[in-house]
RNA sequence: GCUGGUGUGGCGGAACAGGUAGACGCCCGGGACUUAAAAUCCCGUGAGGGCAACCUCGUGCCGGUUCGAUUCCGGCCACCAGCACCA
């Protein structure tokens, strides 16, 4: 008989799906394991090859820990609103809603195929009415408590699609969906202060077991830095505060620069007006991409006619404005030290401003001694012949003593932009009324149901298309009962993500996001894995929604997720990025036809090291069908033994120890190595029932519907999926007769067989009896002799 | 520039509390079965030398520690990813 794989696998989908096999109960004598994939956006071109390798993964650990005994929770669910369902709904002339609802059957269909161990039960999909309900509901405690706030700001604004973008979306300075240019804008936006948590979202990750790369990017986005503010005084009697991490190099703060967009300059009266305007008019222009160019020589323009003091020299020194100081980060005006600072350095160069050392051991005629923490003070009249960092401390307690500055901690992270001008996004539950300004609705409003409209465009002027909806629009103010206007703009697509793992707790209730014995039961999620790409913004945005929701005390912890591992990228076959443009793209659904879902998932977690980028082989899937069919071939054939002793003991045992442990560690390659190295033996010398029955257990949460079909065939009874996993005995893993290497002088001259645990001079005994190792040791004086335990033996000579 | 990571056969990759380098798979070669082919099964497959037994070399490069280094240490080089005029 033949392994007909199309037949079997949708054999077991039916059967899984009647008696939902997997669904989680909340609760129960079992510990509890909660195993989460990112939920996909449902794309109109279906699931691609991409998805199935974290899925794989994970629906193999899923698999493994409910063999385990675990309850384990594993769902899924649609990440449905966003851009290119909009786009789609604008070109075919059909609702977003009916796009999404096509596209999740479809995706529903391809991972059903793919024989994932989902609790389909709880399903959730974030452009439901009654979850995006608690996404606007937690949007409005934001607002209460003053975490969600409106401002003007500038924003990236695509001068073809008329809208703003996310600076995610922006790739090389234009627009990743037209190509057209981005210029920025200055817009009023809703904001998320996600850096009110900035300290936390970094301290915590010392409590969180994420891999080293995630923790290290989310440190790096949020860029703390420790240093001082500083306020100089100017002739005109402002004070220009600056943030430095150099406050033991204040001696040498020769000159200023202030950002061209800094508060101070509209109110300043200068003498140089024409030239300062042009100079901010030409910044303006320039976008963010342009103005970090590090290539071009630093540019600025001295403000005449105010001075600003050095707190510590006392010297009136100038101030310029220059586009390499940021409007955006710390005060938006720097004290420059060229002695020690590169870019103050060039810059001096540039403008023939004076560079004075304060640490000495560099030359600053060259260049700025910048990694100067082993250097002493100098030119710097009370921190003279200090250290750099007892400088520091000195120094900024000098500053408070004066009232001149304190210690200060900076971050790169700002705040969220949280408006989008699109229709396929959750509405912003918020009215704009003329007496009481921006009111929330009440919570008995939720949801806020997005309007049915006819035309999805974006307007002319950059409003939402919502805008041109004046029913829905007007409405009344919850709190005066005046007339007032609705928010026309939609939240971005990563509101309904940042908090879908808690709705599946408890999917279905309408009193609250999720009951709080479903989340003290399920959360924190054990093991989340995901992409890289998410690193800086969902697993971010995540984690600060879910920092906030503990606060109010809507959740039981502090952090969302206990253990964080991400997939490498799949490449296509020629070693590229798949894309539609170069016609690269792999279809999961060919291969599912060809060799069926269990060769694909073996295939792709056979491929190469879980966590690095692999390219596609269409050649080498081939082994891993090969793989499959002489498993099915070794029943089929008869080849299995019944009523006999096994000799496969020790290679059996060793196999559930190295697959148990490789699955947890993420080395599913070496995982499946083992079980083809193990059906190998089998060829050599026949498995008993026994040997074959562990053999499908392990093989079972890779490749499911042949371990089911199989199983089944054996009359093994019961389901593979609900074996116990089985246990490793370490005393058996060990063979009885051991292979041993023997070296001269560390080289490998020969092996000998022997039992386990021999002592070392029986070892060496027979090592010296060795033919091969007489001849290499003839004649020569052993000096001394290393015995590695099962391993080997050395033999020294002179 | 900063941060994290990676360099091993023709290819994807194993092995690292230092201990038989190349597991497993692909490709390729040979054989069995077959009228033949496919499929399947068996054997071989790092490089060089030798009829062979064997020998020499070999894990990005240069050094070091060690009986022994892909693994540890020092110094380079290359590549990948993220951030980047962040004061």
């Amino acid at each position: 008989m033949k392994y007909d794989f199309t037949g079997i696998e949708s054999k077991w989908q039916k059967k899984w799906d009647d008696e939902k096999a997997f669904c989680a109960s909340n609760g129960g004598e079992r510990p509890k394991f909660y195993v989460l994939i990112e939920f996909p956006y449902p794309s109109g071109t279906g699931l691609h090859v991409g998805h199935p390798r974290p899925f794989t993964a994970m629906d193999i650990v899923a698999r493994k820990r409910r063999m385990q005994g675990f309850n384990v929770l594993f769902p899924i669910g649609f990440d449905a609103f966003g851009l290119p369902t909009e786009n789609y709904a604008i070109k075919n002339k059909i609702h977003p809603a009916a796009v999404t609802r096509d596209n999740i059957a479809k995706f529903t269909g391809q991972l059903k195929r793919l024989g994932y161990s989902f609790d389909w039960e709880r399903c959730v999909d974030t452009t439901d009415p009654s979850y995006y309900k608690w996404t606007q509901w937690i949007f409005l405690k934001m607002f209460d408590a003053g975490l969600a706030y409106k401002a003007l700001i500038p924003v990236n604004w695509c001068t073809s699609c008329k809208c703003v973008l996310a600076n995610e979306e922006v790739v090389d300075n234009v627009c990743e969906r037209c190509g057209a240019d981005i210029v920025r804008r200055e817009k009023s936006q809703w904001m998320l202060k996600i850096t009110k948590y900035a300290q936390r979202l970094i301290d915590d990750l010392d409590t969180v077991d994420y891999v080293e790369r995630v923790k290290a990017q989310q440190r790096n986005w949020i860029g703390r830095s420790v240093g001082a503010r500083i306020d100089f005084m100017t002739t005109s009697g402002d004070t220009i505060q600056v943030f430095t991490t150099r406050q033991d190099t204040l001696y040498g703060a020769t000159y200023m620069v202030m950002s061209p967009e800094h508060p101070l300059l509209q109110k300043w009266t200068l003498d140089n007006p024409d030239e300062i305007k042009a100079y901010q008019a030409l910044a303006a222009k320039k976008s963010d991409f342009e103005r970090t160019e590090l290539v071009k020589e630093k540019s600025g323009v001295e403000l005449k006619g105010i001075r600003a003091v050095n707190p510590v020299t006392n010297k009136e020194i100038p101030i310029f404005i220059s586009d390499y100081v940021l409007a955006s980060y710390g005060t938006g005006a720097i004290m420059a030290v060229p002695g020690h600072d590169t870019r103050d350095w060039e810059f001096a160069k540039i403008y023939n401003l004076p560079i004075v050392e304060v640490v000495s051991g560099g030359d600053i005629s060259k260049e700025a001694y910048v990694d100067c923490d082993s250097g002493i003070m100098v030119n710097s009249g009370i921190l003279n012949g200090l250290s750099v960092e007892d400088a520091k401390v000195k120094i900024t307690k000098w500053l408070a003593k004066e009232g001149l500055g304190e210690e200060t901690v900076n971050f790169k992270l700002r705040d969220w932009v949280f408006s989008r001008q699109r229709y396929w996004g959750e509405p912003i539950p918020i009215v704009n009324c003329e007496k009481c300004g921006y009111v929330p609705l009440s919570e008995s409003d939720l949801p806020l149901l997005l309007p049915e409209i006819e035309n999805y465009e974006t307007t002319e002027t950059g409003e939402s298309p919502l805008a041109a909806m004046t029913d829905w629009i007007s409405t009344v103010c919850p709190k005066c009962k005046g007339p007032a206007k609705r928010e026309t703009d939609t939240m971005p697509q990563w509101a309904g993500s940042s908090w879908y793992f808690l709705r599946y707790t408890d999917p279905h209730n309408d009193t609250a996001l999720a009951g709080r014995d479903a989340l003290s039961y399920w959360t924190p999620v054990d093991w989340y894995n995901g992409g890289m790409e998410h690193t800086t913004l969902h697993l971010l945005y995540s984690r600060f929604w879910h920092k906030f929701l503990y606060d109010i005390g809507v959740v039981p912890t502090a952090e969302p997720y206990n253990k964080r591992t991400s997939q490498g990228m799949i490449l296509a076959e020629d070693n590229q990025k798949m894309s539609k443009s170069r016609g690269n793209v792999i279809n999961p659904d060919d291969y599912i036809n060809e060799y069926g879902a269990d060769t694909l998932r073996l295939y792709i977690m056979f491929i190469g090291d879980f966590e690095k980028t692999a390219a596609w082989s269409s050649q080498a899937v081939k082994g891993c069908k090969r793989f499959l069919d002489r498993i099915w071939n070794l029943a089929a054939d008869g080849a299995i033994l019944k009523d006999a002793d096994s000799s496969h003991e020790a290679a059996i045992h060793r196999a559930i120890k190295k697959v148990g442990n490789d699955i947890e560690n993420l080395k599913f390659n070496t995982a499946i190595a083992t079980l083809m190295a193990l059906v190998n033996d089998f060829y050599i010398t026949p498995p008993t029932q026994g040997d074959y029955k562990v053999l499908l257990t392990l093989l079972s949460p890779f490749a499911p519907h042949i371990a089911e079909e199989l199983w089944e065939m054996q009359g093994f009874g019961g389901y593979a999926a609900k074996e116990a996993w089985p246990e490793h005995d370490e005393s058996k893993t060990i063979e009885a007769q051991i292979e041993i290497a023997v070296q001269v002088l560390g080289k490998l001259r020969s092996t000998i067989k022997v039992p386990p645990d021999c002592d070392d001079d029986f070892l060496i005994e027979k090592a010296k009896a060795d033919e091969k190792i007489a001849r290499h040791i003839e004649g020569k004086q052993i000096t001394k002799t290393i015995v590695v335990k099962n391993r080997l033996v050395n033999i020294i000579v002179c």
